[in-house]
Formats: structure tokens, sequence, C-alpha cells
DNA sequence: AATAACTGATAACTTTGAGTTATTAAAAAA
DNA sequence: TTTTTTAATAACTCAAAGTTATCAGTTATT
């Protein structure tokens, strides 16, 4: 025979009312089932937690004791289900993002912001990482959400566009096109391009060669980065023209002027990625919140 | 239905063997039983605490934390019965102990050595207190043991001597009687008589007394007080003699000469006394010391 | 591709023991 | 003395813990 939760309810009623009939009573059992289960409790323990008299009821030392840790036990069994339902249902938990760099201006902010107002019981695990690390990690669980620029994922992975952003035009402040001079970007076909590396994000270099083969050219590379204050820094000396999302004109202090390209289909989207059978039970409402 | 350890303890199995079948061999039940059990639980906190597929179990969040809990939960509740039986066994505990102080310097501080090293469990909370107040307290429960010198107790106490105790005269350094000099109490029948109020200890009182008649003559008190210290102070200024246990002589730093007195019947005896039915598990064990 | 060796879930059953009612015995109160 | 109130005891019921036998998938092995 072994203790059980019971036991220590039954034995926590009589140790409250000093009184087998009203313990029984609140308890909703009959007062010899109850004895019989304090009894056994005592027999369990090999110790006396009562004195009973045909007449009256009270604790011994040690069921003194008892009668606090029980207390405490039942305490911390209480809070420990609410956790565990809390975890269950998401309200608590750890969530591990990866996002790009040209990402860290534009949801993230926001999405870090209404989560912590709407969950302040999870905890989010910011890292900055390259669109391929982030399917990586996602598939190996390391992640549970990304933010990319990529046209697909793979098999087992989920996306959904959270923002979509035109292009624009970056050029050093001495050069001569400017916003009322910009026409199409055939304008620029004898200039050096700097861009984003293709192995950063393809889809961004692809969509950078197809505006500008829309305006029969193909772009002069002279240097490719993975970040965008390079790129800047670049222009800023020179040695190129680029073309970025338009949203990295907030956030940098810069000395270029931004020209936004208009009247082209291409756009750049920025995409949240994560494992479908994803497991994590706060990721379900940061996929509300998106 | 309702959570019990039982649960908890199925539940800590599988989540430490992530195998149900291992997991019920373990716990000396058949696997279904388990899988039942564990579904149970699950439905009570109305939670999914495993992830099942036909291979395999992994815990889910929720279950990852429950098994912390669950581990503390299990720790606590040894840690607590074991407390509970060293309770009832006497091991821990608190003894209130209340003493003459004439005892101060005999029993009690070897009763405390003794005490500290065969039950460093148990606390002592010590108190002078007459012979009086002692047994009114015994009998109230608001004291475990008592040190007192009666000649009986009421009803419902027990008593036991545990030290016996010549009586000595206590001089002035002046007084023309010493060690070699001194033959019986007849020689004092002139002097005033310093002794301890009858109100103190009756039974000291008496006996002093006795001693005084077995010589034939009935002594002049001039002086009574409760205190040692305060006697030996009256007779140092040569307000009297005084008739006193033996072993006072021992803790003060005094100037007065003690002179035992040999060759009498009457002794004085330190008795311990507790209340009959007292069910403090401590008080057994002092009782066996003494 | 077929087979064997695992896994956990399901179904029908047995058995244990928690809880029941009825009663007793003792103590206190009326 | 009678009534009321207490906890314990005895014999019973029944819910549910645990059982065996089996199924239905998944993963190695041949």
């Amino acid at each position: 025979m072994n203790l059980e939760l019971r036991h220590l309810e039954y034995f926590r009623a009589v140790a409250e009312h000093l009184n087998f009939r009203k313990a029984a009573e609140r308890l909703f059992i009959s007062q010899p089932g109850l004895s019989r289960q304090i009894r056994q409790m005592e027999e369990i323990l090999e110790v006396e937690l009562f004195y009973r008299t045909k007449r009256s009821v009270t604790l011994t030392a040690a069921g003194e004791f008892l009668k606090g840790e029980v207390d405490f036990i039942f305490n911390h069994l209480e809070l420990t289900t609410q956790q565990v339902k809390n975890i269950a249902s998401g309200k608590i938990g750890e969530l591990r993002i990866g996002f790009l760099g040209s990402a860290a201006h534009q949801v993230i902010p926001d999405l870090l912001v209404r989560l912590s107002r709407e969950f302040p019981g999870i905890q989010t695990n910011l890292e900055e990482l390259s669109n391929h690390l982030q399917v990586e990690m996602l598939e190996k669980d390391k992640l549970d959400l990304g933010f990319v620029r990529l046209a697909r994922v793979p098999d087992g992975l989920s996306m959904k566009v959270v923002h979509r952003d035109t292009f624009s035009l970056v050029l050093p402040h001495s050069h001569p096109i400017d916003d009322d001079t910009f026409e199409h970007v055939g304008q620029l076909q004898e200039e050096p391009f700097i861009l984003f590396s293709s192995d950063y994000s393809s889809i961004y270099f692809d969509k950078i060669m197809s505006i500008c083969e829309d305006r029969g050219f193909t772009p002069k590379i002279s240097h490719k980065s993975v970040h965008a204050l390079t790129i800047f820094k670049l222009v800023e000396a020179g040695l190129g023209v680029a073309i970025v999302p338009s949203s990295l004109k907030e956030g940098y202090d810069l000395k270029v002027k931004f020209i936004e390209i208009k009247g082209i289909p291409q756009h750049t989207e920025l995409f949240a990625v994560w494992k479908t059978e994803n497991r994590n039970p706060a990721l379900k409402h940061v996929l509300e919140i998106l």
C-alpha cells in the first residue's frame, strides 16, 4: 500500500476540523470511510498522527508538523498544475526567433511589442541569421520562427507574407540623378552596381536582375555584400549604386540618397517561416498575431 | 476523478524511460495499465504530456516542466515523511524544561550535554522556576520536564530522584567553628538562621527544621530568601548561619566557609518531574538519559 | 519484398480496495 | 437516567486499477 494524495487531503480535513464526522461531511464521504483512510495513512507512515479518545481528536507533534507540510504540498501542486496548463496553452514559454538583418527595423520590433503585451509569459530569443541558416535551423528544431526573403521553402515548413516593400535606388549625394530627374533604372545602365550577395538571399538578387532586364540591360556588378550598412558605405564612397528594399531607409544614419523606384512590378517580400509540425505551444499565439 | 500520487509516479517513470513498456516493467505493472493511467492523468490535467507515435514517446513542453516539478514533489515528500517519523520517534522536537536555581549547577548542565550529543535534533527551552510554578506549568502542559525538590507531587505527575545531596553548614569566615571543631548542629542552637523560604521549597525548609529538632532545639530564623546567593551574602555579613545543599558550594565565588554535616539521616533530593501522560516524543529520550 | 521485432492502443476481464450502511461502545450533556 | 455525540467495527457494494490477449502500426533484418 502506498501513500496517495487522497490520504493527504483527508488528513488535512481532519487536522483542520479535529472531528472525523465533520471532516467526512466536508469531504462528501462517510465517517467510517474517513476513519479507515486515516488509520491506513498512519500505518503507511508508521506514525501516529492523531490522539483519539472516544470524545476528542487532537494532533500529535508529528501530525502538527505534517499539517504544515501538507498545506505546502497542495499549494505547490496547485501552482504546478496551473503552470502546466499555461505552458500547454502557450501562455508561457520560450520562442526562438531568427531574422534577416534587413527585417530588424520592420516587422520584428512591432511583433515583440505586441507579444510582450498580450503574452507576457512568452520569452523570446532573437538571432540574426541568413535565409539559409534559418531554414536549416527550423528543420532541425533549433528555431521556432524565422523571417526570410525566399521564393519558397522546403517541404515541412510553412510560410506567410508579413511585409511587402518596394525597391529604392541608393545613390551618393553627389550623383546627378535625384527625385525629380529619375524616371527609370535604364538611366543607370552604365553605373557599377553594389548588391546583396546572391547566397545571402538569391530571391533579392534575382529581382534586382529582373528589374534591370526589364529595362533592357544587365547591370555590371562591382561589389557584393551581406550587410546593408556595408553597401551604403560603398555607395557613399562613390564605388557604385545600389537597389535595396525601401524600408532600409529607416533605422540607419545615412549619407546617401534614397529614390523609390515606382511603376515596376517587382516587390520584395518578407516571410515568416516555421516548421509546420512545430509543437511549441507559444508559436500558435505568435502566428495569430502575424 | 482526482490526481493521485500514483499518476505522478507513473508519469515520472514514463518521462524517464520515454518508453511505456520499460516504464511499466519497472513499475511492476502491465503496459496497458500504465497507458491508461497516463491518459487519465492527461484528462485530469486537460494537458497533453507526451507526444506518442507508434514508435516513440517524447515529452511536450508542459510535460518537460512537470517532470522537474514532480521530482521536486517526491523529494519533498520523502523528506517530509522522514521528518514526520523523526518527530514521532522523538529524535526531533522541542523540550520545555523548568528547574530550580539550586539545580543549575548539578544535573542540568550534564543533561544538556548528553542530550545535544545523543539527540542533536532536540531543542531545549530552559526556564528557572520555583517548585510550585513548575508543578503548575507541568499540569497545564506548559512544561515537559521540571526539576524540583518536593516531597510529593499531585496525581498525574511522575517523579524520579536524579540527585541526592548532603547538607552543609554555611558560616562566615570569622566564625569560631571550622571543619575540625564542628561536631553537630547543636553547637549552633544560639545562632540566628538564614534559610530558603518555605514557600519556595517547603521540603527543604522542613528538613532543616528536622535536622535541628534531632539535636533538640528549634532554630531562630532571622531571614528567609529564595536565592542562594542572597543567603550567602547575608551569612558573609555575619547576620546568621545557614544550612544548604552541599552542592551549592560549587558554582559561586564565595567568601563563606562550607562545612558538610555528616552522620545525619537527612538528605536533600532533586527530582525530575513530568506529566505522566505527556505525549511529547522527545520526553521519552530524556527520561532514558536520566 | 517479405519477415521479424519492436512500439503503444484497444477490448474484455478480474480483483482490489475505497466507500457504503448499519451498528456498537464509550463519553459527555441534559 | 436518558439523550446526544463521538470514533470504531463489521459486512457489504461497486468503481476502477490492473490483468491478459490482441491489434495495428513502424522500423530493422533478411
